[in-house]
DNA sequence: TTCCTTTCTTAACCTGCTTCATTTTCCCCG
DNA sequence: CGGGGAAAATGAAGCAGGTTAAGAAAGGAA
């Protein structure tokens, strides 16, 4: 009932039977995290695949220098893990932490495999939203390569308004790549310039 | 025959059947390029998703300023194509050119669709690489965000040596994002540097 | 060989972005 | 309502990497 979300996500791309389903419901837990709650930790293997049903959560890694870079953000409607580990099955490279609040729907990954056998439309499903996320990553390293801070910046805004709503500025200057300091030159500017 | 390259390609993640080797085959169209071809340009619609079976291949675009990026490379056994326009069948960003001559084994987009359903190990295999292409596009976001010019070029050429052999220097300086001219003050560094 | 084009190097100067230190604003809770 | 802690803004000084220009090597074609 409450994954209703889930399932007309997946419709847009291949819609489900009945059965397939109350299959996929019978493997899919429904988990509330509290805001600071850790859904996946740097050194754990990501055991679950996670579509957003409310709230809002950060992917993040700590380089060696001690600095945080942001690597997405989630928000309801989204998918998020570290799939590197996911897919893999080993230690986690990333973070993926709660911004607010947030109800997760989750698929264990040995759940997931077998899904694939027993539905293999979500083999199709998958296969098409990880092409869609290939290439927006694709993007993101063209426009770092690019574009200047600024245009990254009004671009993101654009591209995701729900998101700069609800996290703060130094977390996008994160992942814009940036210091805050300087989008808050650029958000100056911006309103200087107009 | 030509084409044992790529059942040995997709055998290392699922194996194919004789049959789907043979109905793999009658839609797979071998074709010879020579350097400096172009295999998907700008503007057009990319037709066809590309297996390299022997030759270099280079994916960039041309930005605002008319400066050329270079999204990544291709050599033997690596697909190639503008993924963004082949999946959703519009116009191309990039531009996908051959850098020595080359043999591609390339599948229709019609063809790969039907091939999909004809063959459902084939939308597991290609879940599978995507998947993988993700997470290192997704890894590569992460690194020219947190490391310097030179560790990137570090990282290239452990990564890709067979790479760093077979093209120019100033094709890998625009591939990690620098001006030729800064990767050679780099290279002159790591020579002085030892 | 010679000429012409492509590639690589060197060096001087310039700029987008960082760093660090300080101040201001905001907002949550007693 | 007022104080404390986080987030945002400001400003100065420094640096990684870019730009420009000019020349040296290294290929190819003829």
């Amino acid at each position: 009932m409450e994954l209703h979300p889930l399932f007309e996500y997946i419709a847009k791309f291949t819609p489900l039977t009945e059965e397939e389903q109350s299959l996929l419901t019978s493997k899919v837990k429904i988990r509330k995290f509290l805001k600071g709650q850790f859904v996946v930790q740097n050194g754990d293997t990501c055991k679950y695949e996670n579509f957003v049903l409310s709230g809002c959560l950060k992917t993040f890694y700590i380089d060696n220098d001690g600095q945080e870079h942001i690597v997405m953000f989630a928000v309801d409607n989204w998918w998020t893990a570290d799939l590197g580990s996911f897919i893999s099955q080993t230690p986690a490279d990333f973070n993926v932490q709660c911004l607010e609040n947030s109800v997760l729907a989750q698929i264990r990954f040995e759940d997931l495999q077998q899904l694939y056998l027993d539905i293999p439309k979500l083999e199709r499903f998958f296969r098409i939203i990880i092409e869609k996320a290939y290439v927006s990553a694709q993007k993101r390293v063209i426009n770092n390569f690019s574009l200047p801070a600024k245009e990254r910046y009004l671009k993101f805004r654009d591209q995701y308004p729900q998101i700069e709503q609800r996290v703060p500025q130094y977390m996008i200057a994160s992942y814009l790549g940036i210091t805050k300091e300087f989008l808050s030159k650029i958000r100056n500017q911006l309103i200087m310039g107009k």
